[in-house]
Parts: C-alpha cells; sequence; structure tokens
DNA sequence: ATGGTAGGTCTCCTA
C-alpha cells in the first residue's frame, strides 16, 4: 500500500483518495494560539513578542478593539504572519486570525443578532477551517430577566447549539474566548463561583450541550485531563500570580478527526506578568497532522 | 455585601 508523508500546510488532503495516509509519521505540526487581546493597537509589541517567542502557525485574536483597517498589520507580516482575516468594530469586541500559512476568508455570522464582530472563519489549503469566537461576557447577574446580557450570551450559545454546530463539517477547529470556565478545575475555586457569571450551571450545561452536538472535543482537557488550569485572571487582584484566583475561560475545540491528531496543548501563564498585559493569556495545541 | 482595574467612542460604556 503506498503511503505518502504529508506537509499539513502545503498539500491538500484529500480524505476520500484511496491513497493511505500515513497520519501518525507526517512531520508537519500545526500549532494554532487563541487569546483575548484586549486592544490589538495597545498590544501590538505583546502579540510581536509572543509569535517571536512561540511562534505558532496561527493565532486567533479576541477583543482587537479596532476597525479591521486599523489593526497594525506590519511587524507581524516582518515575522512572516503575512495572511490575516479580520472582524472589527470601533470600542468593542473584535475578532482576527493571523496566520503564516494562507488564509481564506470563510465568513463570519452575527450570533444572537447583536450586531457584533465576535466571530471569524478562515479556511487553510489543508482544508481545515478554524472558528474564531468572542463569546459575550454576559454581564454580573446570572438572570436573563434581570440582566439583558446574560440572556444574550446564553442566545448566543444556543444559536450555536441549534443551527451552526449541527452542520459543521469534519476538519474543523472551533477556539476563542467563550467566557464559561465549564469544570471544578477551572475555576480556582467551583463552590465560591458557582453564581458568578461564567462558572453557573446554566451557562455550563448550554455550553456543554452545544459541544455535544457539534461532536466537537475540548482538546486542551483531553490533553491536560487532570489538575487546576487557567487562561484569565482579573485586573482586580492586587497579586494575581500570588492570590492565584483564575478562570479557563479560553478554549481550544476541534472535531474529533483533528481531536485524534493532538498530543500537546500548553498555556503560557508568564504572558499576564509582561508589562501591560491583557487578562488573559494564550492557550495553544498542537496538531499533528 | 462590596470594591477592586483596565481600554476606548473616555465622567460612561464595556470587560
Amino acid at each position: 500500500m503506498e503511503q505518502i508523508y504529508l506537509l499539513a500546510s502545503q498539500v491538500d488532503i484529500d480524505y476520500n483518495s484511496n491513497t493511505s495516509i500515513k497520519k501518525w509519521e507526517t512531520f508537519m505540526p500545526l500549532t494554532i494560539a487563541t487569546w483575548n487581546i484586549n486592544s490589538i493597537r495597545l498590544r501590538e509589541g505583546l502579540v510581536v513578542r509572543l509569535l517571536q517567542e512561540e511562534k505558532p502557525d496561527v493565532i486567533c485574536l479576541q477583543e482587537c478593539k479596532s476597525l479591521v483597517e486599523q489593526i497594525p498589520t506590519d511587524e507581524f507580516a516582518k515575522l512572516g504572519y503575512k495572511y490575516i482575516i479580520a472582524r472589527g468594530q470601533k470600542a468593542y469586541n473584535g475578532v482576527a486570525i493571523i496566520s503564516k500559512i494562507p488564509l481564506e476568508d470563510a465568513g463570519s455570522t452575527d450570533f444572537a443578532n447583536l450586531g457584533h464582530a465576535r466571530h471569524v472563519a478562515a479556511k487553510l489549503k489543508s482544508g481545515i477551517t478554524i472558528h474564531n469566537h468572542y463569546i459575550p461576557a454576559g454581564g454580573d447577574v446570572p438572570d436573563r430577566e434581570l440582566n439583558e446580557k446574560f440572556g444574550q450570551k446564553l442566545d448566543y450559545i444556543s444559536e450555536l447549539r441549534d443551527s451552526f454546530v449541527k452542520e459543521i463539517p469534519q476538519k474543523s477547529i472551533f477556539v476563542g474566548d467563550f467566557n464559561i470556565a465549564p469544570f471544578e478545575d477551572d475555576v480556582w475555586s467551583h463552590k465560591q463561583l458557582q453564581k458568578i457569571v461564567s462558572h453557573t450551571p446554566i451557562e455550563i450545561e448550554c455550553l456543554l450541550d452545544m459541544q455535544k452536538v457539534g461532536n466537537l472535543v475540548d482538546v486542551v482537557r483531553s490533553n491536560i485531563p487532570n489538575g487546576k488550569l487557567y487562561s484569565w485572571w482579573s485586573y482586580r487582584a492586587k497579586d494575581w500570580r500570588t492570590t492565584n484566583r483564575g478562570r479557563r475561560l479560553d478554549h481550544i475545540w476541534a472535531t474529533k478527526d483533528l481531536a485524534a491528531f493532538t498530543k500537546k496543548s500548553y498555556i503560557v501563564k508568564d504572558v499576564r506578568g509582561w508589562e501591560k498585559p491583557s487578562d488573559h493569556v494564550p492557550v495553544f495545541t498542537t496538531f499533528d497532522i
């Protein structure tokens, strides 16, 4: 039987061909990062530093807080990150996918009809589609009768569950700031956060239902199954590192075909200690495809 | 039960 060794970023994978693809012996891993940057214009330098130090193939950013035409791109391009697919608006939200490998715009959807730039998708030549989401934070009060924003958060995820992920094809990666920490080990105190938006049972149920309907795998938790794991620490804490009251709000999910090829995920916690940091740190997964 | 910090359209909205 003929075997082909794939360079995933250079070759179109044809899963329908008769040729056997010896997937585990290929040698071009694809590393994806997701990071809520909280203003891309203010933190352009931090993105540059991260790209230099960690060299992901693709980075998905949320809360760019910028019109697309005002996103700085020159310094990213100098490092080889020449491709960017983004959606933006003034001051709020905004998502971008920045890549060393060619990207094709795969559209965006205004979930829950909020009029917000919270989703963008890009397709790689290998046929993999990356969906980058900034799910609404949901305000402070976890009751949709008292707080419209909490309802919008549930509506956004319900719409994903009832239409979008039902149709999601294989070879999809689904990442971003989901603003929900689903498991006990995803928060510093499960007991103390049960009524705090981001860890309430209703949000968690909605998110995990959506994950199940889409047959999506939380690859970061698959690769790091045990122990506390955070991607966000509040700006309001006096000493984020010492008190360590974190939450895992940022996620990398994938359809099962791709999830089967991931072995490594990691979170670069030190980024929270860089000068003028975002309150989120980047999360990484390598797909050995 | 409260307040704490940060970014942008900046004394008010968002997170």
